[in-house]
Order: C-alpha cells, then structure tokens, then sequence
DNA sequence: TTGGAAAGTCAACAACACTGACATAAAGTC
DNA sequence: GACTTTATGTCAGTGTTGTTGACTTTCCAA
C-alpha cells in the first residue's frame, strides 16, 4: 500500500496533496453513479431527486414528522413542504395528525408510494452490490469508516440513529 | 466486522438489504459533509459548485479542451458555458486559443484563479485528511476501491485518467 | 391564558441543470 | 474547392431544487 506503513503497532500515513485530491475526485465520480440509476427511474415518473430523498427516509422510518425529516434532509419547509405536497397529491405520501400531539404530522408511505421506493431502491442496492462485491469486504468496512468520519457531526447523529440492526 | 467472514483465505460477503441502505445513507450524508465547506467559501465569493467543479479540473489538467471538460463534468457545454464566462469575465480562468487547432480552447486558472483554487481544495482536503486519519489507512484503501467500483465506467475512466502520481 | 413550537402557505429569487436552435471558425475529406 | 464535421459560443425557454421573508393556524405546556 502506497498510502501508509505500519511501525510497532502506530500507522503513519503520508498523505499526499495528491492522494487527497484522488480521494476528492473519487467521491465526485462515485456519487454521479451513486444517483444516476434512481434519476433514470425518478425521470420516467416525473419526480426528482428530493423526492426520492424524501421517499427513501418516509419509508425508512414511518411515521417520522415532518420536523424530523426536515432536520435529516437539512432543507428548508419550503423547499421539502413543495415536494411532500406532489408526493401527498400524487397518493405516494400519507400525512397523518399525531394522536398524541395533534400538531405533528407522521408521514408514511402508501402501497403505490412504496412501490417507487423498492424501484428506486433496487436499482440502487444493486450499485452499492456490485461495488461492494468488487471491491471486497475489508474495503466495505473502509469505506463506511470513512464516509461516517467525513460527515458533519448532525448528520452523523442522524446516520447512526438510523442503525444496522446488526 | 459484521459484514464479513474470513473463512480460510476465502471471504464471504452477507449483504443484507439494511447494510446496502446503510452504505447509501452514508453516501448521502458524507456528500453533504464533503460539500459543505467549499459550499460556504464558494458563497462568500459570490460563486456556486458548479465553479468550483470546473475550478478543479482546469488546474488538475492545465490547458485541458472545453470538450474535454464538458465530458468530464457530464452535463451542457450550455451550461458549463454559463459557469465558465463568468470565471474568464472575473479573471479567474485563461482561455487560449489552441495552437495546432485554433478552434479548441485551452484553459488555464490564473493566479487570482489559483488562489480560489487553493483556498477551495485546502478546505476540502482538510477535511478528507481527518476523515482519513480518523478511519486509517486500511479504510482509506477500501474507501477508494468501493467508490471506484461505483463509477460509471465513463467516469473511472476519466477518474483511472487522472492517476495518482504514486 | 399566553408563549412558543409545529405545520403550512404565498411570493420572490437564485443556482444549475436541461432542450432546441442557430452562428462562426477551422479542420478534415472527397 | 466544395462539403462535412468538429469545437465553441450564444439566445431563449423551462424545470428542479434550493433560499429568504412574511404570515397564519393549530395546539401543547407552563
């Protein structure tokens, strides 16, 4: 490995401006794959990524409120409350006051809502698949290290909240 | 490591539909991260990311074709044609008529434009340098071989293009 | 009962992508 | 030399997704 060398159980690692720049130019370059099978998919029925954005955490966690999604996605009201207001028209989206807290409204997805998710899903699972089987196992642990340390802290605590069941 | 299994030489890889979601949510997440200090330099400079791609890749290759960079960047020569007038017009960007072929233009970042350049790519390599110490030097191998693979092959080639000097 | 949180809406605006059409210059081909 | 293709640039229009700011309604909780 290039990158690093081990000495009595330290790791030093020489990270060059260059090799920076490559692991810059490799999340630029992943995260057009990372979107391009979903946005063939979202286009065909007229939807865009903040759709399925929104589509992915709903089905994710039913019965989020708004407020909580809208602290994930970390958009304004405005901007989310657009797109909810299509997928809710559209029958994808279900809005339904809290029981409790009559103010709150706890999204879920409708049977035709979660049908264009496991599309969208799918098409993704089976890019995240195909990487992770090229690249190894080792690799994939790697790779979500890395990721989870290159997130803002709030965000983290939204990644990690949204745990493996593992 | 719960997503993997060494079993005499051979690994086996159980990938479950919640660890594939889990590595799109990190991606999602640590898109954000990876954007967000650049995103706030670009804003008090009164530019987008859009510049900053383009910032990027002119002083990755200096003298590099707009064809070229429009394949690199994947979208509209309208539409990086808008993004790039602005940079020539402000100085940032030299666009010199070609030598041999006196219809390409070949473009190079000025001394005003290397500066932006440095600020953006010093930002954003902080950040992956702590990402990558955090998560060390075996997650950093993993990191890129995961991401490559996820590549459009149109893209690894231009990304396998711009190789490590390593 | 009053303060503030949650949700929703209206309007305006900006960045950045797209399509389609068209213009110009220069290179390559027959 | 005529013709085609390539490289670049530009104009106009459109769509998605984000922003700010202002304002309303509902309703929980102190």
């Amino acid at each position: 490995m290039a990158d690093s060398s081990t000495q009595g159980g330290e790791t030093l690692l020489f990270l060059t401006d260059e090799q920076l720049r490559k692991g810059i130019e490799a999340m630029f370059f992943a995260y057009r794959g990372f979107t391009a099978d979903p946005d063939r998919i979202l286009d065909k029925h007229g939807y865009g990524r903040a759709h399925h954005r929104a589509i992915h955490f709903i089905n994710r966690e039913p019965g989020l409120t708004v407020t909580t999604l809208l602290s994930v996605l970390g958009v304004t009201k405005q901007s989310l409350n657009r797109v909810l207001r299509t997928l809710i028209d559209d029958g994808l989206v279900e809005s339904r006051v809290g029981r409790k807290d009559k103010r709150a409204r706890h999204l879920h997805l409708t049977p035709t809502g979660e049908a264009l998710e496991r599309e969208l899903s799918g098409a993704q699972r089976e890019r995240m698949r195909g990487a992770y089987r090229t690249a190894g196992p080792q690799a994939v642990a790697g790779f979500r290290q890395v990721l989870e340390a290159m997130m803002d802290p709030e965000m983290r605590r939204h990644y990690q909240m949204l745990k493996d069941d593992s």
